[in-house]
Parts: C-alpha cells; structure tokens; sequence
DNA sequence: ATATGCACCTGTGTGC
DNA sequence: TGCACACAGGTGCATA
C-alpha cells in the first residue's frame, strides 16, 4: 500500500515518539515476507527510540545500543499508535509497549510487510535499495545515466527500488502523466526534453503528495489514524474511463508486468 | 547483466 | 445468499 509520501507521513507522524522507551515487546505473528528473529524481542526490550528516518519505503527507528529496526509495510502495512489497554485487531502482528501508556503497533493482513532488528544498520534489503528522490532530487544527467541502455519501459524502470527507491505504481503513473511520457515508453527512447520533465515532475509530485499527507484509497492512515489528501488530485491513478482534468480525453488503462498503468493517451506520448 | 512471470497473502468488489 | 473470479499501494526468486 505505502509509498514513499505515505510511508514519509507515517515518519512525521511518528516523531512524537523520539526519546520514548521500549518496555516490552509482543509477537503475535512471526510470519511475515521474512519470519521475525527468534530473538526479535529480547534485542528490542529496554531500547529507547533515538531517531525514526525513512530510505525510500523502508522506515528506520535508531535504537540506543546502536541497534535498528527496520520497517516495511508491504501492501497492506500500518504502524499505528495506541493506548497499551485499546483492543487488539484483527492482523495486530506486532505491538511495542512504551512508556506513558502508549504502543506501537504493527498490522498487516497481507503479511507482505517486514519488521527486523539489527546491530547498526546493515540490512541486506537496504543494500538493494538506490537513492531516495526526495531526500536527494535526480538532476537531468543523472536520469540519462539512469536510462541508458535500458530497453524496458519507463514505468518499470522507476519502480525498480534499486534505481530510485520509493516510487510505488500510484506516484509513477502520476508523475509521468505531470512528465507528459506514455509508461509504456522504451526507457531509453527518452530524450533530453522529456528527461528534463520526468526530473521536474518527479520533485513536484512527491513534494506535493508530502505535503498532502500521501494517498488514502481505502485504508491507508499515519499513525495517529489520519487520512492523507492526495488521492484528490491523482490525475490518471485508478482513472481508467474517466475524462483527463487536462483534455477532457478518456483515461485508459494497461497492463505491464503484471500491474496495472493508466494515462492519457492525448497528454502523454 | 537484463527483463519477465509468478508466488507470497487477505480482503473487497463484481457479476452470475 | 453464495460462489467464482479479478484485482489491490510490494518484493523476491526462478527462469529465459
């Protein structure tokens, strides 16, 4: 479900909780993409959280001790934060009780996310991962670098987490429709002006979506519950039949790989 | 190395 | 009402 501005709202919201001590841990459901560790809990017990950053959809609490844990949310994540006496739900994997009452918890019904622990942070699903694009914007060049040689199509290319880590299908469908480029496009068919634009629209789109608080489609809330508002403005994501804001020209939508794409064919070539 | 297809899961909506 | 099927914000692995 997240991308890279819901999983960044989920961060903000979850700053409150710098400084905050981690009393105790409990583990309902172990299975998630990967099994939590059998010792998950005793390495958590006793932390206190020293800072929440996010690299692309992953989230990292730096821990005292030099500890990390890493998050991920998959498709259907949350991480939310409750009283210690509210009820459990349904897919309440995870909870982290800290101090004041409060928890920390993880539920997931697809169990496609991941919650690991680790001594610093040398997490082989980090290493897989390429640059955040909003923590570090691409300049035109280093888009045409991206691309060259790559026969797939553009949309594929940035979904691939270890060229640009964050871009999910919602934020690339939307920001190639701000670019004006056909997802099915041969990456490396792009020329310089529509480089130029993919660049632009990539900042524009996640800058906005972040400031909207991400896309809330069905399920998707921060921490505290809040929905985001940048659903409002998506321009072609989820669009199929509808009329582009932009022409007025009837939104399609495709196939690639599996997943699906929408655009304008009147704005977008 | 590059590109694709499928598996991993549960929930929801649609059409019969 | 029940049932079958398609589809969903992601990633990892097997296969060409």
């Amino acid at each position: 479900m997240p991308e890279l501005p819901e999983v960044e709202s989920i961060r903000r919201s979850l700053l409150p909780l710098v400084g905050a001590r981690i009393l105790d841990v409990e583990v309902r459901e172990r299975r998630l993409r990967r099994p939590i560790e059998r010792d998950f809990e005793a390495r958590l017990r006793g932390r206190r959280i020293e800072a929440i950053e996010r690299h692309g959809k992953y989230l990292l609490f730096t821990l005292d001790g030099g500890r990390t844990l890493l998050a991920h949310l998959g498709m259907s994540g949350r991480i939310t934060r409750r009283r210690q006496d509210a009820s459990q739900a349904t897919h309440d994997h995870v909870r982290l009780l800290l101090d004041q009452g409060s928890a920390l918890v993880f539920n997931d019904p697809r169990r496609f996310g991941l919650l690991s622990v680790g001594d610093g942070r040398g997490f082989a699903e980090l290493e897989r991962v390429g640059r955040d694009p909003l923590a570090e914007p691409c300049s035109v060049d280093e888009l045409r670098l991206l691309v060259r040689g790559r026969k797939l199509p553009i949309k594929n290319l940035l979904m691939d987490q270890r060229r640009l880590a964050g871009l999910g299908n919602i934020y690339v469908n939307e920001i190639l429709y701000q670019a004006g480029i056909r997802p099915g496009r041969r990456a490396s068919r792009l020329g310089r002006s529509a480089l130029e634009r993919l660049a632009v629209a990539l900042q524009n789109v996640l800058e906005r979506a972040v400031r909207l608080g991400g896309s809330s489609i069905s399920d998707y809330r921060d921490a505290d519950g809040r929905t985001g508002s940048f659903q409002e403005e998506h321009a072609v994501y989820d669009r199929a039949g509808e009329a582009c804001r932009g022409c007025g020209t009837t939104i399609r939508r495709i196939t690639q790989s599996g997943r699906s794409s929408f655009y304008c064919p009147r704005c977008q070539r």
